[in-house]
DNA sequence: TTGCAATACAAAATGCATATTTTTTGCTTT
DNA sequence: AAAGCAAAAAATATGCATTTTGTATTGCAA
């Protein structure tokens, strides 16, 4: 075949793929993820599949059956619940840190970011639209920015794995969790506190933001594994 | 009846295999894996070699260059130092919520391993041989048993990740690096702090365990990626 | 004439695709 | 209902094409 010389391997585009239509809720969790299904959707050979397949598990968005395939991480809320207590804290110290050695440079980016993140103000509201993407966009970068100062990369590091599955949550349970929520204006004095410098106030924004994503998300109306079915209510009734 | 026994598939094993030979520095640094290599000398196709390569580049010990192959994740001061503020805190949070939540099974557990691991005290001085692979195995058992009782499966992942990195730094310098240091000393009132249910103290052992070890590697005769040589000294001074 | 550099060619290794083997699962038959 | 058989899917192996790297030769300059 007369392919185009892409720069990015196949795996890496498929693995980028992946990552985006799992996170982006467009593959339920538990469900099976079928080799063959998955080169014809995604255009590329059941070894670039498989290796992608292979590095998502290690980052906690599929697991692996052994002789059985792959399948989407199940979701919990349980496992919510974990994961928002480890995410707040490793947020609280990127934040610390990035607003302890922040340079003008990343104040300057800050500034930009949230210039052109507030102007997409609630783009994600219109689910799978291009403005509601480029707002889940924008909103990670966001974050990435104002922790962008932590000049250590294992908090970096661990931080971004963490958000990918916090987003996960998020987009799984559709753009109406929040409904009567400020959501512009967290990240407006989330913003506004990072650059004032004030790590007192910045941290609890970060905390009180992310806590109550969770309690939202834990009283809406998002199907979880460890929810009890009306069904096997009954069959443990009876 | 004849079938073989192997439930663990051929990806797993190589897998395993090699974290086993990165983690206990049979690889060096930066070393690049050809993938025919390791073929023959791990016995598995490039399929599933390639496979697991891609599953540990996702666990940070090994790094994929685009179209150029694969290479042991490379060491520097800047790393290690970064590293071991993380994992301090990241055990620390372990710790207190291991003894917090324990039970009487986990108190059992802990003495249990204790006993085995020291035990086998000073055997981690024969580099290379058995018992030293028996140390280090219950080593990694101690420490993995006095944070089973955290409740929180992410804190416990993240651990786990942390612990792989940091050992292998510690087995990259040699037995030799902790010569005059009360190894057992420190296991032994470091276990006794938990199950005396005594937070501060344990966190204070896990912490002052911890940068002890990374001074001690720091200030070794260890080679770093990011230690100038004294070619690259003169080239720079010239 | 000699030394250095640049380019081109060759060898090797990576990345992708296809084929084969093994395992699992569901269905049929006894 | 249980056991065996068949179909489907996953795991593994092999083969080919593309890219990279190392080396050698040639050309230019000193």
């Amino acid at each position: 075949m007369d392919r185009a010389p892409q720069h990015k391997s196949q795996t890496a585009r498929i693995g980028d793929l992946l990552r985006e239509l799992i996170v982006g809720a467009r593959y339920a969790p538990g469900q099976k993820l079928r080799i063959d299904d998955l080169c014809s959707e995604l255009e590329g050979s059941s070894s670039a599949v498989r290796e992608a397949l292979s590095r998502l598990t290690a980052e906690g968005l599929v697991v692996a059956l052994p002789q059985k395939g792959f399948v989407v991480a199940p979701i919990s809320r349980h496992d919510l619940i974990d994961l928002t207590e480890v995410r707040v804290h490793i947020e609280q110290r990127c934040l610390e840190q990035s607003i302890r050695a922040g340079d003008i440079e990343w104040e300057g980016r800050i500034l930009s970011i949230r210039h052109r993140f507030l102007a997409l103000s609630g783009a994600y509201k219109k689910a799978g639209s291009p403005e509601a993407r480029r707002w889940h966009q924008l909103h990670q970068q966001f974050h990435d920015e104002l922790t962008s100062g932590c000049a250590n990369r294992w908090w970096r590091r661990l931080r971004r794995q963490l958000y990918m599955q916090s987003e996960r949550y998020r987009r799984l349970s559709g753009p109406f969790a929040d409904y009567d929520r400020d959501v512009d204006g967290e990240h407006r004095t989330l913003a506004d506190a990072v650059l004032a410098r004030d790590v007192k106030q910045a941290t609890a924004l970060i905390t009180n933001h992310l806590r109550t994503t969770t309690d939202i998300l834990l009283a809406s109306s998002m199907e979880f594994s460890d929810d009890e079915t009306p069904s096997s209510q009954a069959a443990t009734a009876g």
